[in-house]
DNA sequence: CCAACATATAGATAGCTATCGATATGAAAA
DNA sequence: TTTTCATATCGATAGCTATCTATATGTTGG
């Protein structure tokens, strides 16, 4: 009956994953900075739109974002990402085993 | 480089989840077979709309039901779930190690 | 078959949200 | 400071969705 130290909304988690534009965002800032032009130009979306998008996903803590001169360079937060992951895990679906593994046995 | 043998629609994954109503009854459904009425009478919700939200989560692989007599039972896919988790963490945040662990290291 | 009960579907609606164009804010360059 | 570029915010709108009431479908018991 261990409880988990991290508390998060899991109904805003999913939320925030619960968008097409939102996922490919997601990939584009998944692994390194990027810019909101460099979204603008790889999705077929207006640049409003992809702040818009960039807000709800900084809202619920998956980016997070750094100026850079006149640029705001966004990266996704996979820490947090892998939290929300598995508390929802381990919320709904106590019975299978899904881990945060922090170290990796020998 | 190695894939994963699920392949699953994240998006969808992720809308099925995303509603309050919508993780009150899989709360509810998670580790017992309960029926329409059984999460009408607990959840202050019409019939009809939990309906529609086991329909949603149906469609997303998240539940299975199995008729019993006039009734319907609905339980909560874990496998599915924990999946679907692992996924969206193996998607978006390769360097954290979220795992569904099968054996157990002893 | 008919009545009673459980669930699903249909149809309507209100609220939410993804999207856009227009504009404001903020930073750097001239 | 003024211009230019990058991003954020505003306001409007169309499409989606959560919810309800009414009704249909399906199951059991009489």
């Amino acid at each position: 009956m261990k409880k988990v130290t991290f508390v998060l909304d899991t109904v805003e988690f999913a939320k925030a994953l619960a968008d097409e534009t939102r996922q490919k965002i997601m990939a584009l800032c998944c692994c390194e900075m990027v810019s909101v032009s460099d979204i603008v130009e790889k999705l077929d979306v207006a640049q409003p739109t992809v702040s818009h998008h960039l807000k709800i996903l900084k809202n619920a803590g998956l980016v997070k974002s750094e100026r850079r001169g006149k640029q705001v360079l966004y990266t996704l937060n996979q820490e947090r990402l892998a939290q929300g992951c598995c508390q929802v895990a381990e919320d709904f679906a106590p019975s299978q085993r899904v881990k945060l593994v922090v170290e990796v046995p020998e």
